[in-house]
DNA sequence: TACCATCAATTAGCATTCTAACCATTAGAG
DNA sequence: CTCTAATGGTTAGAATGCTAATTGATGGTA
């Protein structure tokens, strides 16, 4: 009836999901989604201000998106639109020290999150999950 | 650095969302959603009609989401909502000619989408990444 | 140099999801 | 049987994502 692919699909979107749910629950005292988290944090990470197109294509956004969400981000007080000053069209997103603090205390709960929900799954088949999902990701966007 | 869990969690969420967008792709000349082609498929292969909640819970999605998803999709002709006569709370869905002619062209799209992304991955693999999968995803059974 | 293709950011409009609050109806406790 | 709790559906508002079209700036080419 339900073979390894048609499970492997579901449970792929049902895990992403509950995943999505289980940080979302546990971020939500600091008043931050994970679209928002994700996006600081990866502005937080990088020694150089990026650009919003360097942040989207990070984040494996659209242009547009990114724009709203930095207004939001903006408007939080979480990071600054700083224009660039050799090409008028770029914008480089700052870090604001609000932004950096909330970034660390979130650093901390991801990785908690992140152990409880793995914690007790074998490491060998945890491991050869990892590849499945890398490669097809890496796969995918190769497809694009 | 990375260690495997934080591979793990990045992957995951890639994987999900590069699937989504592999599906939106090779769906869009049926100007279907994967959401709403998800919705279409659980109602359209049920032999009764299932009530608003019950699609809901099999797709886990709120309440709140399913009314919108079904409001698109009675304007576009593919579902109708049709009163219990046992309980005047409940309104079942029916999928409409269109929506199960959709639907058919639909499920082979999927299959072949989910076996050109599967091709070349061990097997063995595949299965302990489904295995891990669903431990993480809550036990949901999904009867696509 | 003048022109045109490209790029970065934005805006507008839509789809999809959530939570919270609400109404009508039903089921269960007493 | 009556009152209350639970259920099913809805609405409203926000967050997140997309595509398409626009604006301004840059860069390569004739």
């Amino acid at each position: 009836m339900s073979d390894v692919e048609e499970r492997f699909a579901h449970a792929l979107h049902g895990a992403a999901r509950s995943w999505r749910q289980a940080i979302d629950r546990r971020l939500k005292y600091l008043g931050m989604s994970q679209a928002s988290w994700m996006t600081i944090t990866v502005a937080a990470k990088e020694s150089r201000s990026l650009s919003q197109s360097e942040l989207a294509d990070r984040l494996g956004v659209e242009g547009a998106t990114m724009v709203a969400m930095i207004d939001r981000l903006v408007k939080a007080g979480l990071v600054l639109r700083e224009p660039s000053t050799v090409d008028r069209r770029i914008k480089h997103v700052v870090v604001t020290a609000a932004g950096q603090d909330l970034y660390e205390a979130v650093k901390a709960e991801a990785a908690a999150v992140r152990k409880e929900l793995l914690a007790g799954i074998d490491p060998h088949k945890l491991e050869a999950a990892t590849e499945v999902l890398e490669a097809l990701s890496g796969f995918v966007t190769l497809v694009v």
